[in-house]
DNA sequence: TGTACATCAGTGAACGCGCGTTCACTGATGTAC
DNA sequence: TGTACATCAGTGAACGCGCGTTCACTGATGTAC
């Protein structure tokens, strides 16, 4: 860590990181104020310059969270190329590498009990990732006779339900200690059936 | 309540009763012995003559929720009839159903933080419990030609996955806030379509 | 370039609080004879 | 049935702790002239 003087520069940020820091090593509660604080190498009282409570600074993990969130599953989307069906798995393993490469960020947007629409800022974040899972799902759909496409909100649903509950089941944790497969296994094969089961069978549709 | 003397009678389950409450209402940090004893109707010091802290109690939590769990789960199967693809529906509706109608358990379960091996016996009513989906997926596995069949665990995890994740998603806060289909309504389409992606085309086969 | 001053971003001490837990105690209960 | 005594299951007070937050302060920075 660099020297610094009276006046940190990013202090903000720097809460941010490392209460992302102590809440993926120690669960949703598992950070405090002070001990952020301590590890900014700043006082008790400095966070307060910037948040206006533990609150705020979760909600805003959250955001940035859900920010991010966003812009991986979008890149992963790519505006539905090369086709429909390879971007709409794309995203899902984006889903899942964000929850890996991000578990602070995670906890803080789905597990930390905060709602999603605290304020406005996080409402709209939360929405923006949740539309690409929407889209991907809508142009997918598409490609399925009418009379059997699912409303897509179901279909966006399932899929969200799917990768969610693998993070939260098999992602966790001690790698491996709830099964023989990996996630991303899991989540593959998971999606493939569901996928089939919708009428998708040639693999390039 | 019911007057009572010096001594409760049944302090032990008073106390998880009160924590499994607590619990429900604020989340798996939400509760604390000192409330816990409050709610029972008695000294902040008298939970510790049945339990030794509070990871005991949590624990203690976690082990009546899968016994439970597993009891319902095992009652829904109902050794596989009237056919091994109603058997599974039923237990799927018996997951949501357990969820919804014991959150505290629900939540000392799977969000508590409690390892599901922190003890001998969690862990055997959690193996228990997690017994009868593998049961039910490898019941129903026998109906496929057997090179279509993916691996019995595989099958039992991307249920538990989908169920957990629309329990987590879906069916926490106030009902509807997340989308327009009822929990029950996700999981019963969901499963429906992987079933159908594993081959099962006929409802009643 | 130098100076005065407003503003910003920290400090350090203190607060009130509630928590988990311990301890010596005491009232109630069960049992042996 | 009565009594002595061991055991059980509570009490109430106290502890040390760390937390979130506030407050008066001060050092650093930026800006007007």
């Amino acid at each position: 860590m660099a020297k610094r003087g009276y006046h940190h520069g990013n202090l903000k940020q720097a809460l941010i990181d490392a209460a992302l820091e102590l809440i993926a090593a120690k669960g949703p509660q598992g950070f405090t104020m002070a001990e952020a604080a301590k590890q900014a190498d700043v006082s008790a009282a400095a966070p307060y310059r910037h948040f206006t409570g533990r609150d705020d600074l979760i909600i805003e993990m959250a955001r940035q969270g859900f920010d991010l969130f966003a812009d991986l599953l979008e890149f992963a989307y790519r505006d539905g190329q090369p086709s429909p069906l390879a971007a709409f798995e794309a995203v899902g393993r984006a889903y899942l590498a964000f929850a890996r490469k991000h578990p602070g960020h995670y906890v803080a947007m789905f597990e930390s009990g905060v709602a999603p629409n605290a304020t406005r800022d996080l409402a709209a974040a939360s929405a923006r990732a949740n539309k690409v899972l929407v889209r991907a799902a809508a142009d997918l759909s598409q490609r399925l006779p009418p009379d059997r496409r699912p409303p897509t909100e179901m279909f966006a649903a399932h899929v969200s339900a799917m990768s969610h509950g693998i993070v939260e089941l098999y992602a966790r944790g001690t790698p491996g200690s709830r099964g023989p497969f990996t996630p991303e296994d899991l989540l593959e094969t998971g999606i493939g059936i569901y996928l089939r089961g919708l009428g998708f069978l040639d693999p390039d549709c």
